[in-house]
DNA sequence: CTGTTAGCGCTTTCAC
DNA sequence: GTGAAAGCGCTAACAG
């Protein structure tokens, strides 16, 4: 018996005690655990944190998972009328019905998703492959895929990609060798080759991209606009009197940073400030990377008064440099992020920032790949285009 | 052609313009979209967001996925040689072998895994079931157990409860449905009935609970140790001065709720203080209930000088409430959470709290379902207990 | 209304 | 070395 967890020894004790988990005293009769700090649980409660006695357990377990087969032989009936008592087809005895109805619940009878799937040719899985999802974006948008999803009698396969090429191509054949009936795919900050998906996408597996969408591919979309939340984000900027406006931009692979890009452009042009190009800068959504960058921003002989920054976590990381060096903000500093981070509220002063309705577009993106689903090859792919919200907090209101 | 979007009008237009996206500059040949703010996109990035014109639709989809029998008419082989060759078993000429795999990889062949499933009743398919994927907690859980799976070829599939009872019963159905090899828990908070787990235990489906585990079953588990990592926080506390220590609980039916009691308690008698019950509250976790219960604390005749939370979460709340109220924190409350969410890092002051091993948990709960898997009726379960470590940040430091 | 038959794509004896 | 045949659990004609 080995142990891997932090856990130093163990022994068997017989003492009254009282147990630190349930309270109850008495005569301690199973294995209890010594650590630094030594604790004497009650037998129902040391039993979660020793190994198991093991004892009643069924040697040869009775694995079998109920069939129609099954049910057919126990009420004398063949496995055809069994299966279309089961689906509830017109043409069965209503007698016949309820008796198979009955035994399958008696049995626990579960259908073979995998049977099933191999006869239709369908899964009823649904893949979805996502960069990420430690931050407060993609699990979000996975909460309202599946909302829908679920609803349509369909299950969600996540990957998560990792930010990585090589792995995102192998997501997708791993969903595909389950032969998921479609795939939500949002790409990583460094797809350029997209023949992974093309090639589905040729095939005729239905494919939604979501965010980070795929331009080259004539496929059903959902982006929030993005265009529209940076130019209305660095017209506030402007609105508070703050001119010297910096952007961090994510990497222009991802047409989310072109357009946020363009937006604050055209936000500075639309109210006649020239864009200074040092104070737009690329990044590769790291940690690490916007921090330096935060630090060169405001290294410069002429520091920005304000930066824009392509998502929350960046102007969170912007702010946290700007408050080590004792940069006030949003006196000496206005910062503005990208998505409603819960952080974003937390931190001070509260972040001002684009507000995206993620389980909305997790929804938007799955009602597009079921309309799919079921309108075939007549499916004539559409995007659609979230709206965003300008929440503005104390980060970018002086005197606020 | 019908629309959900926010999308008020489109229609074409020609015109010399420099595309927001792209930066091309050149006539508009293609579908712009009119928005309150008007955008003229070059024809490649108007593409994205008009709805795509269907030409090159291969309208007789060539859906089908190549199989063996397919590599094996091509090859004039039979169906038993490729699927020899294709999983690299002995007795196969290399020859034979280096065709197969060639036009494998030719035809993108690609393993069907429902077939596959079917007969060796394995579909390579783990099952997990969470209460939730907002916070921090979970997602950090399930990208370390992806981690493993994935590696040993596993694919993952995730269900939220959203703290359902009814819904967990329901996601470990699916999910049994699906055939999954074996099955990832964490208990919502109202799970106070196991027999759908039971159930699966008895029938040898492998099993494995992490942080929600469940008692009463026998089966492998994955905590850290919240008695201990509870008991040292208090400790903490008590060793910065403050004596009046309340704790905001989470619902007692969490056996983690109970420990993390235990330990406060524990902690307090082992320093001579005496707990005082009005300061012991337990709750549904949710953020509402977090916040009228940290009001209440502070609205005690005798406020209590310090709250230990069961979460991150609820120590961020009780943090704003106090906040906004005027209370100074760790003058005149110290505030200490569970998880290092963070958020933790981010709020002013820094929330001192227990860190987790987030990832190792997913890991260690991997490994423990991929050793049953393996040694099947042979294996003996245990339970792991991971450490934690207290982060001391400025919310319990007086004069920091 | 119900049973028979074939077959989804794959693995696996068992022959040759 | 390779092929033929059976079968995983289920659905879907096609007969009765």
């Amino acid at each position: 018996m080995t142990r891997q967890g932090g856990l130093s020894n163990e022994f068997y004790i017989l003492l009254m005690v009282k147990c630190p988990t349930c309270q109850e005293v008495g005569t301690v009769t199973k294995a209890g655990i010594v650590r630094g700090r030594q604790r004497y649980f009650c037998k129902l409660c040391a039993a979660h944190f020793a190994p198991g006695p093991a004892e009643g357990k069924p040697k040869s377990a009775p694995r079998h998972q109920t069939t129609i087969v099954d049910l057919a032989r126990e009420l004398g009936i063949s496995k055809s009328t069994v299966s279309r008592a089961l689906r509830d087809q017109p043409d069965i005895h209503p007698g016949t019905r309820r008796a198979v109805l009955e035994l399958a619940q008696n049995l626990d009878y579960q259908p073979n998703l995998m049977a099933y799937g191999l006869v239709k040719s369908r899964s009823n899985v649904i893949g979805m492959v996502v960069p990420e999802f430690y931050h407060y974006f993609f699990p979000n948008v996975i909460v309202g895929a599946q909302e829908v999803l679920q609803r349509a009698g369909y299950n969600l396969m996540i990957c998560q990609s990792a930010e990585s090429y090589e792995t995102e191509v192998a997501n997708v054949k791993t969903l595909m060798a389950s032969r998921v009936d479609g795939l939500l795919v949002s790409l990583t900050a460094q797809t350029n080759n997209v023949e992974h998906l093309r090639a589905l996408a040729r095939r005729g597996v239905p494919l939604v991209f979501f965010n980070r969408i795929c331009p080259d591919l004539d496929t059903p979309r959902v982006v929030v606009d993005d265009y529209e939340g940076a130019f209305g984000a660095v017209e506030h900027l402007i609105a508070q009197g703050y001119r010297r406006i910096a952007h961090l931009a994510g990497p222009p692979a991802l047409l989310v940073s072109r357009l946020r890009q363009q937006g604050y452009l055209d936000a500075l042009a639309a109210h006649g400030l020239q864009p200074d190009p040092d104070l737009v800068i690329s990044y590769d959504l790291t940690v690490e990377k916007a921090r330096i960058y935060a630090q060169h921003l405001l290294n410069l002989p002429q520091p920005p008064d304000a930066i824009f920054a392509i998502n929350d976590p960046t102007a969170i990381e912007i702010m946290l440099v700007a408050k080590s060096r004792g940069v006030r903000i949003p006196d000496d500093l206005a910062v503005v992020g990208f998505s409603n981070d819960p952080m974003s509220a937390i931190i001070e002063p509260g972040l001002t920032t684009v507000a995206q309705p993620l389980p909305e577009m997790g929804r938007t993106a799955a009602r597009l790949l079921l309309e799919q689903l079921s309108a075939g090859d007549d499916f004539v792919p559409r995007t659609e285009v979230l709206k965003t919200e300008l929440i503005v907090r104390g980060s970018s209101v002086r005197g606020a």
